[in-house]
RNA sequence: GCCCCGGUCGUAUAGCCCGGUCUAGUAUGGCAGGCUGUCGCCCUGCCGACGCGGGUUCAAAUCCCGCCCGGGGCGCCA
C-alpha cells in the first residue's frame, strides 16, 4: 500500500451484483451515495470471494477496503477495493418489487412494500424536500415572531364544520381526532399568545377515493392577533410560502434535478381573486356557477389556468367566499361574503383561512344561523367572553403543497405511509 | 354517499371484445452453470400466474351471476 491510498468504510444494501467469472462488481446503495465495490478473485481472501454468493439484492452489508484513485465505475460516487465485507442481514429472494424501479411496480404494489419502495434516491429526494420545506416554514414563522405551539389531537366534541371526524375510544366515552387544530389555536391566541404556529397531523373520516385526499394529513397552522383585516393574514401566507419556495430552490436543486421539477416562484406578489368576480372569470371558461354558491373542483383548475396566464403565477389567493358554505366561526364581510381565504397552487387549494369572529355576540349569533347547538360548544365559545383580540390564520396542507411543488401525480406519493378509507398498514 | 373501471408468474404486462390451436406468450426476476472492468453486462438451461364461489357450454383466463380485494371520478375538503 503506498501512503496515497485510502482505506475507507461503507455501507448500504446491495443494488445489484454482476458477477463476471473472476472479477464482481457489487453497487451499494445508501441515502448519500453509491458505491462500486470490485472484488478480483485473485487479489482477495477465498472467504470473502465465497461470500458473494451468500449475497442477494437489497441484502445489507459493510465493507472495508481500498478506495479507487481513478474510479473505472460510471454513476457511482466511490469505487472502492474491498479486503473485507460483513453480511449484516441478509434479504430473501424474491423482493415483493424492484427498488431500483427497472420493472416499475404499481402504486398499490409500491404501498403495500412502502418500505422496500421507498429505498431509492427519487423517493428518498421526496421527502428530504418534505423536511426542507417544514424547515424553512419554522425558520420563516420563528424570525417573524410565531411560537410553536402543540395543540390537542384529541377533541371531546365533535364540532366546527361537520366534516366527518374519527370517533375514538376515550375510557368510557367517545372523543374525536381533530380534523383541523383551528379551535384551539384561536383558544391559544385568547391565551394571549399573539403569534403561534402549530405543526401536526390532521384526520378527515371522508371516504375520498381521490388522487388528492388522505384520511391522515400534516397541516402548518397559522394564527395571529390584532389583524387588521384578513388581508394581514394573506400577507404572512405570501411571505411564508415565498420564502419556503425558495429556500427548497436553493438548498435541494440535485433533489429537485433529480425528480425534473423547476420551482417558479412569483416575482411579485401573489394575486388575489374575490368572489363575486370569480363568476366572471369562469363564464370565460363557459362555466357558469350561481351568483352567492361556491365554486367546484374544475373551477380551481380553470381559476388556475386563468392566473397562470394573466399573472404567470402559479399561486393564486381566493378571497371572499360564500359565507353560507363555511364554518360558523369566520368572519363575514360585506353578505353575503366572509372574510375567508384559500391559497392556490397550481389550481389545487393547498391551505384556507381568513379573519376569524372574535366578537362574542356576533358568534354566538353566526352558530345560531348555522344551526349548532351553543351548549356543544360552549367549552369554545365562552373564553370570547373574557377578551378576544381580531385574529386570524391559516392551515397549509403540507402533502398537497408538496405534491403541486413537485408535480407528483398522487398524493400518497408525497407521504411515507398514506391513510386513505383503504389503506392503514403498512 | 353516488358513479365508472380493474384483478393473469415475485414485479410489469400479452391473451379476454370474437370460448377450442393456452400444455397461457413476453420482459424483468429467482435458481443452476459459463465468462477478469461490468455498469439496465452478456450467454445457456431451468422455475414461476388466470382473486374466490357458482352458472352456461362438448369445451371457460375468455361469456353470465354473486362475493372479496384494488384503482379512479364526483361530492366535501388540506
Amino acid at each position: 500500500m503506498t501512503p496515497m491510498e485510502e482505506i475507507v468504510k461503507v455501507h448500504g444494501w446491495v443494488r445489484s451484483i454482476r458477477q463476471l467469472g473472476n472479477i464482481c462488481f457489487i453497487v451499494l446503495w445508501n441515502w448519500n451515495q453509491k458505491i462500486q465495490l470490485t472484488i478480483k478473485r485473485k487479489e482477495v481472501p477465498v472467504e470473502l470471494w465465497k461470500l458473494i454468493d451468500e449475497l442477494t439484492p437489497e441484502s445489507v452489508i459493510v465493507a472495508e477496503g481500498r478506495k479507487a484513485e481513478k474510479k473505472i465505475a460510471k454513476d457511482v460516487d466511490l469505487e472502492i477495493f474491498p479486503s473485507q465485507i460483513v453480511l449484516l442481514s441478509k434479504a430473501c429472494t424474491p423482493l415483493p418489487l424492484d427498488p431500483s424501479e427497472r420493472v416499475p411496480a404499481l402504486l398499490p404494489t409500491r404501498l403495500d412494500n412502502r418500505p422496500l419502495d421507498l429505498r431509492n434516491e427519487r423517493r428518498h429526494a421526496i421527502f428530504k424536500i418534505y423536511a426542507a420545506l417544514i424547515y424553512a416554514f419554522e425558520e420563516w414563522l420563528r424570525k417573524n415572531g410565531f411560537i410553536r405551539v402543540y395543540t390537542p389531537s384529541i377533541i371531546g366534541a365533535p364540532s366546527e364544520s361537520g366534516a366527518a371526524v374519527f370517533p375514538v375510544k376515550y375510557f368510557d366515552r367517545t372523543v374525536y381526532l381533530r380534523q383541523d387544530p383551528q379551535l384551539h389555536r384561536q383558544l391559544t391566541i385568547i391565551a394571549g399568545f399573539e403569534r403561534l404556529y402549530d405543526i401536526g397531523p390532521s384526520w378527515r373520516a371522508e371516504k375520498s377515493h381521490t388522487t388528492r385526499h388522505l384520511c391522515e394529513y400534516t397541516v402548518c397552522a397559522v394564527e395571529q392577533a390584532f389583524i387588521e383585516d384578513e388581508i394581514d393574514v394573506e400577507k404572512t401566507e405570501e411571505n411564508l410560502v415565498k420564502y419556503a419556495l425558495r429556500k427548497v430552490k436553493q438548498k435541494h436543486s440535485k433533489e429537485l434535478e433529480l425528480l425534473g421539477v423547476d420551482i417558479e416562484i412569483p416575482r411579485g406578489s401573489i394575486p388575489e381573486l374575490r368572489f363575486p368576480e370569480i363568476y366572471e372569470i369562469l363564464k370565460k371558461f363557459n362555466k357558469h356557477i350561481p351568483y352567492g354558491e361556491s365554486y367546484d373542483d374544475e373551477s380551481e383548475r380553470m381559476l388556475g389556468e386563468y392566473v397562470k396566464k394573466e399573472y404567470d403565477s402559479d399561486l393564486f389567493f381566493v378571497n371572499r367566499f360564500p359565507y353560507k358554505d363555511k364554518p360558523f366561526y369566520v368572519m363575514k364581510a360585506e353578505p353575503p361574503w366572509a372574510r375567508s381565504v384559500d391559497l392556490l397552487y397550481k389550481g389545487l387549494e393547498i391551505s384556507s383561512g381568513g379573519q376569524r369572529e372574535h366578537r362574542y355576540e356576533v358568534l354566538m349569533k353566526q352558530i345560531k344561523e348555522k344551526g349548532l347547538d351553543p351548549k356543544n360548544l360552549e367549552w369554545y365559545t365562552k373564553f370570547f367572553k373574557y377578551g378576544a383580540p381580531p385574529h386570524g390564520g391559516f392551515a397549509i396542507g403540507i402533502e398537497r403543497m408538496l405534491m403541486k411543488m413537485l408535480n407528483l401525480k398522487n398524493i400518497r406519493e408525497a407521504i411515507l405511509f398514506p391513510r386513505d378509507p383503504e389503506r392503514a398498514l403498512p
